[in-house]
DNA sequence: ATGACGGTGTGGCACCGA
């Protein structure tokens, strides 16, 4: 079994992208983030023909969240339970597979702008609020995968220029205790059970010629339960739709479970 | 300190992202 994440920076704009890579990745299920579109836009037909079922979470303009899969998923939760948030930031649904029901939890974490911000404050909440659920959830699902855009770069070797970004955001010390603390709840970041190349990032700002210079940072995480952890086989990242024409800034983190 | 790219909205630029 294979699970994907990826941010594609407007459905309306990269539909045919992640078609495309569908075709080529034939994925048991997909995490979007960033649709930004409405539910009502959301491309199920195109979907569908694609051989894909969707559950959907949308906004017009910012965030949006999706959760594709070849089979269709079950309890359907949109959003942080418990917690007031006008933006459409987690999409969670249950997906059947032979070896039981999988939980998945695909989000767009909110990235903060600046240390300090309101909307800084708002990510700190925001995660407080997400670590508290998945915490309940794990006992509900111990199969469970937690994954999405965390707009956390968990370490330095995950940021091509620690020193100098040094307590920025994604860089501080307050939103990686977020990330440790979504370890500690028995989470494990699927990258990291394998060697991977050094600098290896899943984002690439599109200005200063970022992706050529692999001027990046690696923000785009999936997390298995401690059940599940034994069952990952691999897990990397896709640059390859990164040099597309007209690219995401984020590339697709891809793992696979036995 | 700022802008560099790119998407969106009802715009002639501003706002947001990371």
């Amino acid at each position: 079994m294979r699970l994907a994440t990826w941010n594609i920076n407007s459905l309306n704009v990269r539909l045919q992208q992640v078609l495309d890579w569908l075709a080529a990745n034939p994925v048991d299920a997909l995490g979007l983030q960033e649709l930004k579109l409405v539910d009502e836009k959301f491309p199920f037909a195109a979907l569908e023909a694609a051989g894909y079922h969707a559950a959907c979470f949308g906004q017009k303009t910012y965030n949006g969240v999706a959760i594709v899969s070849r089979t269709p998923v079950s309890d359907v939760v949109r959003n942080i339970p418990g917690f007031e948030d006008e933006q459409a930031r987690v999409i969670a649904a249950t997906l059947d597979t032979p070896q039981g029901p999988l939980r998945l939890v695909n989000g767009y974490f909110v990235n903060g702008q600046e240390p300090g911000s309101e909307k800084f404050a708002y990510k700190l909440r925001w995660l407080d609020a997400l670590h508290r659920w998945v915490g309940e959830e794990l006992k509900a699902h111990p199969r469970l995968v937690l994954m999405g855009d965390f707009n956390v770069a968990p370490e330095d070797r995950d940021s091509h220029d620690p020193v100098g970004l040094k307590d920025t955001i994604h860089h501080t010390v307050e939103e990686r205790a977020h990330f440790q603390a979504m370890l500690d709840l028995g989470l494990t970041d699927a990258f990291r059970l394998f060697e991977q190349p050094e600098k290896s990032f899943s984002w690439w700002d599109y200005r200063m010629l970022g992706f050529q210079k692999n001027r990046g940072l690696r923000i785009d995480h999936i997390l298995v339960s401690e059940v599940l952890r034994p069952t990952v086989t691999a897990c990397s990242v896709d640059r390859a739709p990164r040099k597309n024409q007209q690219p995401s800034d984020h590339a697709p983190v891809v793992v696979t479970l036995n």
